[in-house]
DNA sequence: AGGTGCCAGGTAAGCGCTTTCCCGCCCAGA
DNA sequence: TCTGGGCGGGAAAGCGCTTACCTGGCACCT
């Protein structure tokens, strides 16, 4: 691999000469140097080791985003967000999946860290787990010591800066739009109950109901994976518990897919026989058919929002832009009565 | 941030000690030494400097991989792939989108070989451009000169590893089953000129239609975005011009479903009135209504197997995997006759 | 002509780590 | 008691780059 040195020697140059002439710097070159080195670079395919530059300035590089999985749809829209604004800002990403794994997480902080990230961004549920909680926050602690700065999205644990969908004001949304539609027999198809997520979602939802004199039984709420079959699966169980329902709502839109997946295969009709309900609105949201009654989530602006608090250092003082949650009306909920 | 000399002098031992200590070195030291040391990183949450560490060893890190966009469904599958036997070999990626933008593309090629990545991986259909190819070539010659690996996916020009996924013959089953079901005339929806994948399929399309007989006139093609919203666009331009169509094939899922949304809102039936085809068998195409016929591609698999060419060296001579491409009927293109 | 500034360019000191090489110690053997 | 070998530990030389600091030469002034 050439190196500064060896385009300098070709070039004629001191080491510094050539540094100056590569990347811009303010001191002048006159232009005969200028283009010997240039020349140099080109002959050579100089490309400068990043290593080594970030060693020497001590200027931060890439940022860092743990995510739980990028191929999910929640964030991959999200990721979406980070990326344009960081794009925008010439910065790398380095994209860590912990496949919902806490100590994965834990160990991506470490290797962000090492790698001397500019800021480390955590999108997705956080977890009901106060040891997994007081290890992040000390890693967590230990690297904005050092003037890393932490993002977070959609996680209460941290208590810097931080994007907040409203999940629990979008849950009762949902809760009284079902009301509204007249559902008293309501089943709920929920993620895992370690997420925060998950809980704040039935919060919310609860709240709605309780306001109409509603309650949710225990064994009305199924907790599943985030995913389509497992949406299936619970549907399923709920439904072989509680023939009588009329409606489903499932904590995201993953499992509401599958959930319509498992209300086609056995003949019942949504949403004349059974509503259903999701939550995020991702794209294919609208592909499905019946096209699905959901809650919008800005993803990608939630993306590029904590994107942007990552990079802008503020005054120190912990921001929270909470995002409001919005109902989306679609054919799985059936038209309002009356 | 803490470094190796200030955890070395609280252990009250040399730099080599502590470092020796850390990375467990086949250098044997002493149990009190070794404990002091440990001591000491827990105390000070001591995290090694990455790039210092690159620098000294020169040993090459993290994997590079430049996709087209990790939002779209086709490469999320990829990198899932490509992530898992990463993560099995303990590497960590810098997954870099292109947004389709060659000129991205080279840039990201000279930003991984700066950051000293032990393999670059291209997944996504290469371009139709020669002097783009040259330039790439050009670069990804240059690190491979100094060692570094290069896979590519779904790409012809690059002359090393390769992981193809057989589009030509896919499209060949897919035309193969269009005559058998009977369509004489036919509609296709294309991705961008440009990418090799579009023309590959539509080859392969041809050739099948060829065999029976049929031709495929320009206007019956329709080059689009190889996405949701351009692929319906492409659709209504098809139908408007020809309303006598009974098939429709869109060169990938996204597009198709983009079709599906715009003969429902048309109000006609898919597949009584019009078939519709797919390429790709994203997770998405059991989930539409009516569930997508299309070819299924390995793509998680595509993704795995290119990392391992990536992560192990061969004999240098370059491997070429070809995957197989499979038909998967589902609704959208109607009963077989008879 | 000698002095004063400037400015292009070079020299060298690190950035934080790894690793080679060397040193001093201790124990075994004579 | 002396010597040799082995072994744990430290000193120091880089890895490839940036940058503060210095130098030498020129133009301009007095």
């Amino acid at each position: 691999m050439a190196t500064l040195s060896d385009v300098a020697r070709r070039a004629g140059v001191s080491p510094a000469t050539a540094s100056r002439v590569i990347n811009g710097s303010s001191k002048p070159v006159t232009d005969e140097l200028r283009e010997r080195v240039l020349q140099a670079v080109a002959e050579l395919q100089y490309v400068p080791n990043a290593h080594a530059q970030l060693l020497a300035r001590s200027h931060r590089g890439p940022v860092g985003v743990i995510v739980h999985d990028v191929s999910d749809p929640y964030f991959s829209e999200i990721t979406r967000g980070l990326q344009r604004v960081a794009t925008d800002q010439g910065r790398l990403l380095m994209i860590c999946n912990s496949y919902r794994d806490p100590d994965r997480e834990l160990e991506y902080v470490e290797l962000l860290r090492g790698h001397q990230v500019a800021a480390i961004i955590l999108a997705g549920s956080g977890y009901h787990d106060a040891e997994f909680i007081r290890l992040l926050n000390g890693k967590l602690a230990a690297y904005e010591a050092t003037g890393g700065r932490v993002a977070v999205i959609g996680r209460h644990e941290h208590s810097g800066d931080a994007v907040m969908p409203d999940n629990r004001r979008g849950a009762w949304l949902l809760g009284q739009e079902m009301c509204r539609l007249g559902h008293e027999r309501i089943g709920v198809v929920a993620g895992p109950r370690v997420l925060t997520t998950t809980t704040d979602r039935l919060t919310g939802l609860r709240e709605a109901l309780a306001e109409h004199g509603r309650r949710l039984p225990a064994d009305r709420v199924r907790y599943a994976e985030f995913d389509r079959d497992s949406g299936a699966a619970a549907t399923a169980a709920l439904l072989d518990a509680e023939p009588g329902l009329t409606a489903i709502a499932a904590l995201n839109d993953s499992m509401a897919i599958g959930a319509l997946s498992l209300l086609r295969s056995r003949a019942v009709s949504v949403p004349e026989q059974v509503s259903v309900f999701g939550f995020d609105d991702m794209p294919l949201a609208r592909d499905v058919t019946p096209t699905l009654t959901t809650i919008r989530l800005p993803l990608v602006e939630m993306g590029a929002r904590a994107m942007a608090l990552a990079l802008d250092a503020g005054d120190g003082s912990p921001r929270v832009e909470s995002l409001a949650a919005e109902l989306v009306r679609r054919d799985s909920s059936g038209p309002p009565p009356g």
